[in-house]
DNA sequence: AAGTGGTCTAGACCACAGA
DNA sequence: CTGTGGTCTAGACCACTTT
């Protein structure tokens, strides 16, 4: 009923819920929305529309729901659940700035573990990057991305120190929705460690992501080791 | 139209979303599923309960869905979304089986971080039960577990190796159904790697959790720390 | 053009919490 | 008892993909 000039207008239960997670951030924790029917009321949307902008809020973390009581603000959370997100957004909810060093970028083949992640055969060629990551100047991380080849003609023209994710979707229409994550704790090398400025025998997260496709398909194998020191994983679960 | 003599039938989403799953699993990954209004038909649902059905198995990574094209079956995943599970269960899924050491189990004043992370004063007393989780008979994780005295009178003359949260729930009402959770690498010194049978200076998880109840307030403050080794984390990310 | 998922509405009944 | 969130229905229109 009001705007819709722009190139596509975010759906209602979008605006609805950042309209609340606004609201909800001047209230004190633990104090009572509105009900469910009077926010649709007050937002001039359904019933069905509030909920869904309740379900993204609840799943964040912003608030929590008791049956036959109401819906309340919650307590200031340490972290939200685990989100897709680029080192630079990573970075920037730590409050750092983020950059990065170009170690090496190469095409060499796959290898069994390589291709495996990638759906390949071991002999199909992939791209190769190695990057350092920065926060505030400092080195924090070292990743390594590979890509089928096929994929990504000439990705190796571009200036890679810049976003690769901001690339792939520019340039070659790949765009990375889901990722699958392991992680483990290692002891750094003396190469490793030398990377990172760090003495050898320090504390290091590895992080192995295979990135997909909105399709399932996967479009990068990643194995990045965090500094032990400087770096942590913080989220919220639920039942 | 079955069974209803249960204590409380499941809501239909649920029964939907099970019985899709068990279907999915006999699908080749990426071959689509029947469409949404045709499953609403099929399954003798709304079109909406269908999609609160589908909703929890694309988050779980069952599914996948294209706009314009379809729902398909997912890939083989490595791993689901992280969620709240006990030790027993996180075991259970690696093939393992759970058991327990307890190591102390006493009373004494919470102290400055605990008290912050339990929402009490500094003086207040807490419950410490500090444990050694197996599997398969081989220690994998220390951990320790602070709970408000107050909250859990007589807690002591359980028997601490069996299932702590089975204990809090029958015979206290608490429920932990959220957690805030920190994971960081560290080297574990010397007597850490000798409770867990390692190396000193071996990798290690660390594991920090702040377990909530259905109203945001806090039950628990545990640490654990994981042999690297031996545990990894794994979970689905998504944008 | 036809079919799909994405969004949204305006109702309804239920189970539960709290006064 | 009243009000709340939890569930569910039967429609509707839109944006998108595929043929």
């Amino acid at each position: 009923m009001s705007e819709q000039n722009a190139a596509r207008p975010a759906p209602k239960h979008q605006q609805v819920r950042d309209s609340l997670a606004a609201e909800i951030r001047r209230l004190e924790p633990h104090s009572a929305l509105a009900s469910e029917r009077d926010l649709a009321t007050t937002h001039g949307v359904s019933r069905a529309t509030i909920r869904i902008a309740l379900d993204a809020l609840s799943d964040a973390g912003v608030v929590y729901r008791v049956q036959g009581a109401g819906t309340f603000a919650a307590g200031p959370a340490i972290s939200k659940t685990l989100s897709l997100s680029s080192f630079t957004e990573d970075m920037e909810v730590r409050g750092w700035t983020a950059s990065s060093r170009l170690l090496a970028a190469d095409q060499v083949p796959a290898g069994g573990k390589i291709a495996d992640d990638l759906g390949i055969a071991a002999e199909d060629e992939v791209i190769r990057v190695s990057r350092i990551r920065l926060a505030d100047g400092t080195p924090i991380c070292m990743e390594t991305v590979h890509l089928a080849a096929d994929g990504v003609p000439g990705l190796l023209d571009h200036d890679l120190s810049t976003s690769l994710y901001g690339i792939l979707e520019a340039e070659y229409g790949l765009r990375v929705v889901r990722a699958e994550q392991v992680v483990r704790s290692v002891v750094m090398d003396v190469g490793e460690a030398a990377l990172l400025g760090q003495p050898p025998g320090s504390a290091a997260l590895r992080v192995h992501r295979i990135g997909l496709d909105q399709r399932d398909r996967p479009i990068e194998s990643t194995t990045s080791m965090y500094r032990g020191d400087m770096y942590d994983l913080r989220f919220a679960v639920q039942r």
